[in-house]
DNA sequence: GCTTCATAAGTAGAGTGGCTACATGTTGCC
DNA sequence: GGCAACATGTAGCCACTCTACTTATGAAGC
């Protein structure tokens, strides 16, 4: 898979998967993996620092804890990122449909 | 429609659009408009470039022509591009499940 | 004759976001 | 002692789409 292909399709995926619980980091990129059935493996160059994107746009808050002699820092969806989850399900259905008008992908 | 979201995506629907005949610019523009529901309006500033970079590529071979007073610069597949828009089909049904799969779009 | 729209092709420059590569530190296993 | 997994982060590159602009013809409306 490209990595172009990404753009725009990245934060709500993002925001989906702390959507049922508030994750950090590191199990973010975990639960994307398992999700993608292992096809979305993030550098970390790209997380972070889409992480902090979604932070300062509002759409998640964060805060520091302590596990094990390890510091993380979780994530949880704000009310405007459920907003913007949802309006993103919704984009993400008329991008389908426009690729899959467009290119037919049944017709091998 | 977010502009990002196409990022890696227009290549293959530009391939797909001539697939079955060979097709100048303007007449792509509208063949994508028509085939996406009137969603996929792509400034000429995006389409021309995009032409011109696949072209270079490879993927397609252009040729021009005089219709009614007006210069048309005509576009077909060569088999590189064939072979192109076949992978991108098939990169596009992985990128389908692996979004589908973290997005779970039904869960609105 | 003049304006305006549709047809037709293009360039320049900006912006964005995912990438590579690097930096830092801990825990646990061998 | 050394390495893998855990955990977070930054700097800078680069590709692609966008806005805005330019050029030119034909046809319709007034």
């Amino acid at each position: 898979m490209k990595a172009d292909a990404l753009r725009g399709h990245l934060d709500p995926m993002i925001l989906a998967v702390v959507e049922p619980e508030p994750l950090h980091g590191y199990a973010i990129m975990e639960a994307l993996l398992a999700r993608s059935g292992g096809e979305l493996d993030l550098p970390t160059g790209t997380l972070y620092p889409a992480l902090r994107r979604l932070e300062r746009a509002g759409y998640l808050a964060s805060e520091w804890s302590t596990v094990g002699g390890r510091k993380r820092r979780t994530y949880q969806l704000t009310s405007a990122g459920a907003k913007m989850l949802a309006a993103g399900k919704q984009e993400w259905l008329t991008f389908r449909s426009v690729v899959e008008g467009v290119l037919r992908p049944g017709e091998a």
